[in-house]
DNA sequence: CGGCAATACTG
DNA sequence: CAGTAT
DNA sequence: GCCG
C-alpha cells in the first residue's frame, strides 16, 4: 500500500476539523497518525496544514499561531524533525498522491527550509538576492551589481548567535529573511520609479538592514525595536508579510509601475519623462515616436539608451573589463603618455561582474581641467576613428562632427525627420570633465569573452521596439556594447576622487553624511570645514580625519563597511 | 518638523 | 532652471 | 519613510 509503515505527524495538530479526512485516507492505506514525540522517527512524514503555507507552498507563514497551536511541545517537535531531516508535506498534497498512487519524498521540503533556516550541513547555501539591478534598479548599473559577490564574501559567520529560544541550534546565524528583503527591494523599486526617493532610500535602508540581520525576524515590532530604518510604517508592513506570506496589494502596484520601469531602465529617461509617457497612455518607445517624437529628439541621448537599452543592462566580466582597460590606456599613452588612467568603479571593489567601466584620468602635477578635458576628448576621439567608441553620451564640437551621422542614422530608423537640430551651439570654452561611451571590442577580441554570456539574464526590449535596438543578438557572438564612463582629476585632488568613483553610490552617501555630522563636506574634489579645504590628496588621510580607518575598496559594499566602524569604535 | 551626497552635463 | 546622470 |  502506499503508505506503508509511513508514521505521519500532523503539525501544528491533528485536531483541526479538516485532518479528519485525510488522516482517514492515510490509515486506510496503510499509514499511521501519530500523536506523540516518542513515536517519531525515520519513516515519519510530517505534514503542514496548508493554512500556514505560502501559495508556493514554499515557506511556512503565519508562525506565531502556527506556534501557538501546537499541541505537543513545540522546541522538541521541531527539533526532532531538523535532527532527523524529516521531509514536510502540504496537507493537501496527499490527496493528490492517493489520486496519484505515488509518493515521492524527495520532491519536498526540509523544515529548515520552511523556516527559512539553512542547515549547516547543507552546503547549497541558497542564498536569496533578487537584484533588482539595481540599482540598480537600480537604474544605475552600481547599485544592481554589488550583490554579486555577497554568497562568496560573506565568511561564514561564527555559529555562536544567542537566539533567544536557542533550541534550533544547528543552524547558521544568517537568518533568512528573504521574503522581507524582496518586499523591502520592491517597494523600493515602486517609490524609485515613481519618483520618491526619499521614501525609497528609506526602503533601501530597510532592505540593507534586514540583510544583515543575523536571525530571522519574528515581528515588525522586533524588527523595529532592533534594526536601524525601520519605522511604525515598515513595521506594519512586516508584520503582515510575517502574518500572511506576502504583502496584500504589492504584486498589483508593482504591476502599475511596470512602464515605468520599463521605460527607466533606457539612459536618459528618469522619473519624470516616465511618469509623463506614462500619464499618456504609452507603453514602448515606439508609441513615444509616434505620438509624442519631440520627447525623442528633444534629447537625442534617448534615442542611443534606446538603441544600447539591451545591450546596456548586461554584466561585464573582469577579464573582459581589463581588455578595454588596456584599449584605452595604450590609446592614452600614445596621445598623452605623461597620463595616467585608472579603473575605478565596480571592478576595483572587487565584483565578479561589472555594471559599466569607470575610468579615472589624471596627470602628475597637472591642476588643469582644460587640459585634462581635452585629453580626454582626444582619446574618445582617436578611439571613435579605430571604431571602438560606438557612441558618446557628451560631445564636443569636434566629437559631435563625428556622432552625428550615427544620430542621423536612428532618426531615420524610427522615422522622425529633424535633421536641424543636431547642429547645436557648442559651449566653446568649455571641455567637458566627463564622457561616457557606448564601445565595442572587436569581434576578434570579444570572441574569448563570448561563452560567460551564455545564459546570462537582461532587461530585453519589447518586440514592437526591437527595430531600433542596436545590441547585439544573445545568441550571436557579436561584441556587446559596453558603457565607459572618463572622468578626470586634478592631481591634488586625486584622493577624493578616487573615493568618489570607487563608490559605491551607498557608501558614498553613508560616508558623507558622516562627514556633514560632524560639521565637515565631503566631494570628489575633497573634504571642506566651512568651505576650507581640509584634505584632497590622500585618500587614507580623508578616513582619518573621519574618524575612520581605511575601508578597502572591496568593503565598500552594501552593508560591508559599518563593521569597520564598529572596529574602530571597539578598540 | 526639515533633511536626506554632492556634483556635471543638456536644453 | 529642471531633469538625468554619476 | 526614517531620523534627530
Amino acid at each position: 500500500m502506499l503508505f506503508d509503515r509511513l508514521k505521519f505527524l500532523v503539525l501544528p495538530n491533528n485536531e483541526t476539523g479538516s485532518i479528519g479526512v485525510i488522516s482517514k485516507s492515510i490509515t486506510q492505506d496503510g499509514g499511521k497518525i501519530i500523536s506523540t514525540c516518542d513515536e517519531i522517527d525515520q519513516c515519519t512524514v510530517v505534514l503542514i496544514n496548508d493554512a500556514y503555507m505560502n501559495p508556493q507552498r514554499s515557506q511556512l507563514v503565519r508562525q506565531e499561531i502556527f506556534k501557538r497551536e501546537f499541541t505537543l511541545e513545540y522546541e522538541k517537535v521541531i527539533h526532532l524533525i531538523e535532527e532527523k531531516g524529516l521531509k514536510c508535506l502540504p496537507t493537501s498534497t496527499i490527496a493528490k498522491c492517493l489520486k496519484e498512487n505515488r509518493l515521492d519524498l524527495n520532491q519536498y521540503s526540509t523544515i529548515s527550509q520552511l523556516l527559512g533556516i539553512i542547515d549547516i550541513s547543507d552546503d547549497s547555501v541558497p542564498l536569496s538576492n533578487g537584484t533588482s539591478s539595481e540599482e540598480s534598479t537600480d537604474v544605475s548599473p552600481d547599485t544592481t551589481d554589488d550583490n554579486v559577490h555577497q554568497s562568496t564574501e560573506s565568511k561564514s559567520p561564527s555559529s555562536t548567535q544567542k537566539e533567544s529560544d536557542g533550541k534550533l541550534k544547528p543552524i547558521l546565524p544568517q537568518g533568512d529573511n528573504s521574503l522581507l528583503v524582496d518586499a523591502m527591494d520592491n517597494l523600493f523599486t515602486k517609490y524609485n520609479s515613481e519618483g520618491d526617493v526619499f521614501r525609497a532610500r528609506s526602503y533601501k535602508l530597510a532592505k540593507a538592514s534586514i540583510e544583515n540581520t543575523p536571525f530571522r525576524i519574528k515581528s515588525g515590532d522586533d524588527a523595529r525595536k532592533n534594526l536601524k530604518h525601520i519605522g511604525p510604517s515598515i513595521a506594519k508592513k512586516i508584520q503582515l508579510i510575517l502574518d500572511q506570506g506576502y504583502l496584500a496589494g504589492l504584486n498589483e502596484t508593482l504591476a502599475l509601475s511596470s512602464h515605468l520601469n520599463y521605460f527607466m531602465n533606457c539612459y536618459g529617461v528618469g522619473a519624470n519623462l516616465a511618469k509623463h509617457w506614462d500619464t499618456l497612455k504609452f507603453e514602448t518607445f515606439d508609441d513615444v515616436v509616434k505620438k509624442a517624437p519631440q520627447d525623442m529628439f528633444h534629447e537625442w541621448s534617448i534615442l542611443l539608451g534606446w538603441a544600447y537599452y539591451e545591450d546596456w543592462g548586461k554584466k561585464i566580466s573582469r577579464k573582459e573589463c581589463e581588455a578595454h582597460f588596456q584599449i584605452v590606456r595604450s590609446t592614452l599613452k600614445l596621445i598623452a603618455p605623461k597620463y595616467e588612467v585608472e579603473i575605478l568603479g565596480s571592478y576595483i571593489r572587487g565584483n565578479e561582474n561589472c555594471g559599466d567601466i569607470d575610468l579615472l584620468f589624471f596627470r602628475e602635477n597637472c591642476e588643469d581641467t582644460a587640459e585634462l578635458g581635452t585629453v580626454m576628448g582626444d582619446v574618445v576621439l582617436e578611439l571613435l576613428k579605430q571604431k571602438y567608441v560606438q557612441c558618446t553620451l557628451q560631445m564636443n564640437p569636434e566629437i559631435g562632427k563625428y556622432m552625428e551621422s550615427v544620430i542621423q542614422g536612428l532618426f531615420k530608423t524610427c522615422g522622425i525627420q529633424v535633421p536641424k537640430i543636431i547642429s547645436r551651439r557648442w559651449r566653446k570654452d568649455k571641455t567637458l570633465k566627463k564622457y561616457f561611451l557606448g564601445v565595442k571590442l572587436t569581434q576578434h577580441e570579444y570572441a574569448q569573452y563570448y561563452s560567460h554570456r551564455l545564459n546570462e539574464e537582461y532587461q530585453k526590449l519589447e518586440n514592437v521596439d526591437k527595430y531600433m535596438s542596436r545590441s547585439s543578438n544573445n545568441a550571436s557572438a557579436l561584441p556587446v556594447c559596453r558603457r565607459l564612463d572618463f572622468f578626470c582629476c586634478k592631481w591634488s585632488e586625486l584622493g577624493a576622487a578616487k573615493l568618489h568613483y570607487i563608490g559605491s553610490k551607498e557608501f558614498n552617501r553613508w560616508i558623507r553624511l558622516r562627514a556633514i555630522s560632524q560639521g565637515l563636506s565631503l566631494t570628489q574634489h575633497g573634504l571642506f570645514k566651512d568651505d576650507k579645504l581640509i584634505e584632497s590628496y590622500d585618500e587614507r588621510e580623508i578616513f582619518k580625519h573621519l574618524g575612520l580607518k581605511y575601508i578597502e575598496p572591496r568593503s565598500r559594499i552594501e552593508g560591508q563597511w559599518e563593521h569597520h566602524v564598529m572596529e574602530t569604535h571597539n578598540i
